[in-house]
DNA sequence: CGACGGGACGC
DNA sequence: CGACGGGACGC
């Protein structure tokens, strides 16, 4: 990079982000008076009116660089739409475009009002408001949560009234929220959908006048002919590409993942567990197409695995708009390829992977030489840890409701964290004595063929400034 | 409609 | 020998 610094000063100009105004304003205006109307609002770091090359005459437009997003902000919901000059029209305010970005289109409210945090998996939307409104008026809160199980996933967004108060919240709030202006939202709404009635945060009022659109709309609907699909109406049945399965004995996730993704196209394989991470012997599927997932619950339904235990696989509800022609053509297609494919035919097809019954199903998911106590409860997810450990494993490593599995047995577990294409992971305990008898109990030890070095984890890195911040 | 200057790291 | 830091909704 030999063009850092040209290219430094140039993202300084809005560091932080959301800190420069954008002024459409008199072409009389100087950059004394702007400064004089603005300064009130926080600490100016800057001002320049854009000049023509040639002539030196204002262009009419101005920016306005502030210490902090929030203050511009400020400034920006106080004066846009104020006569500065008598006799001239009325400022227009906004948040300036970022300077890397090669956007043409002015910065809108809808973009600054939306904070994006990360929250314990404890918070209720309750919890989350009651955490944010100190900042401002909270339009609502949302905690994004798992679609089946209504579990949080830790994650929520906070939608302020005004700009400033999003860039407050940001800027004030713990740092542990990791608070971050959300993106938009995808806009896939589109207007001219009527048939599913209007989104619930976007009534005009109670209006009646818009009705008239409502129903003339629906007969213009593609409506897909079944006739058209003689093998099955899908639309009327709850085939998804979603499914559950149910097991009463314990499988790990590594089985159940290497059991479903026998079936091609498998996209997702996640084993549910409970909040203390003990597995609820359930774990959900998903495939890329319809007619993978009806292929593997056929298959799979009333399979016996580990012998003697009958799975139960069903579809869920993954909410999806099957009734497309093209999506249905897909999955027939797809359905009809692999019936005709040999489900117990030895190595016909590229695409099937050997089945991974060859080894004995295990009874008990952990062998070991060491003496292991009982299992010990989970301390809660968002306990402060105390004590952690970091384990090197080898020849590979061992999967995570094993290693849960071994490590809670000690008191105090708080997580296991394997890091991703390492062999090595961190176990966070609650209480020291608890992670110094595990680390003096399992190191150097083998579990289920995998050797362990268990050490105590060096301190956590500072913070990293790997992420960019939106504010 | 109304959008981007001047200056110039420091081993 | 072997090191972490995350992040996205579905009206």
């Amino acid at each position: 990079m030999e063009d850092y610094t040209a290219k430094q000063a140039i993202e300084n100009l809005d560091d932080p982000p959301n800190s420069r105004l954008f002024v459409v304003t008199s072409r009389a205006m100087t950059e004394d008076a702007l400064r004089d109307s603005f300064s009130v609002f926080g600490d100016i770091q800057g001002v320049w009116v854009v000049k023509d090359k040639q002539t030196k005459e204002s262009k009419g437009v101005c920016y306005v660089k502030f210490a902090k997003s929030s203050q511009a902000c400020l400034a920006m919901e106080e004066m846009h739409g104020k006569v500065l000059v008598e006799g001239t029209k009325p400022v227009k305010v906004f948040i300036a475009q970022s300077r890397s970005s090669n956007r043409h289109r002015d910065v809108e409210d809808e973009e600054l009002t939306r904070i994006f945090v990360m929250i314990p998996k404890t918070f209720t939307e309750d919890d989350l408001k009651d955490t944010f409104k100190e900042y401002g008026d909270i339009e609502y809160c949302v905690i994004i949560k798992n679609k089946f199980t209504g579990e949080s996933k830790g994650l929520g967004y906070v939608r302020y009234y005004k700009p400033s108060q999003a860039a407050v919240a940001i800027e004030n709030c713990d740092k542990t929220y990791r608070a971050i202006l959300a993106e938009p939202r995808t806009k896939n709404t589109v207007t001219e959908d009527y048939s599913s009635g209007p989104a619930r945060g976007d009534y005009m009022g109670g209006n009646d006048s818009n009705n008239q659109y409502a129903l003339p709309a629906l007969p213009a609907l593609p409506m897909a002919d079944p006739g058209n699909y003689p093998v099955m109406d899908y639309r009327s049945t709850d085939y998804t590409r979603c499914l559950m399965m149910s097991t009463r004995a314990a499988m790990t996730q590594e089985q159940i993942f290497a059991l479903f993704d026998i079936i091609p196209g498998m996209e997702y394989c996640e084993l549910q567990r409970d909040s203390y991470g003990m597995s609820k012997g359930h774990a959900l599927i998903r495939y890329g197409n319809l007619g993978s997932a009806v292929y593997a619950k056929d298959k799979l339904n009333g399979f016996e695995y580990p012998p003697g235990n009958r799975l139960v696989v069903t579809f869920v509800d993954d909410g999806e708009d099957r009734s497309s022609p093209v999506g249905r053509m897909a999955m027939q297609f797809v359905a009809t390829q692999m019936m005709s494919s040999a489900w117990n035919g030895p190595s016909n097809s590229q695409v099937m992977k050997p089945p991974p019954f060859a080894a004995p199903a295990p009874m008990s998911r952990v062998q070991t030489d060491v003496s292991l106590p009982p299992h010990k409860k989970l301390a809660a997810p968002d306990s402060k840890s105390k004590e952690r450990l970091f384990i090197v494993f080898s020849p590979t490593t061992l999967p995570p409701d094993i290693l849960e599995d071994v490590f809670c047995r000690f008191g105090s577990l708080i997580e296991v964290h394997l890091v991703p294409g390492r062999k090595v992971g961190y176990i966070k305990y609650a209480d020291k004595q608890c992670a110094d008898d595990a680390m003096a109990a399992l190191h150097g030890r083998v579990v289920n063929g995998v050797k362990m070095k268990v050490m105590l984890a060096d301190p956590p890195r500072e913070e990293s400034h790997k992420r960019p911040r939106t504010y």
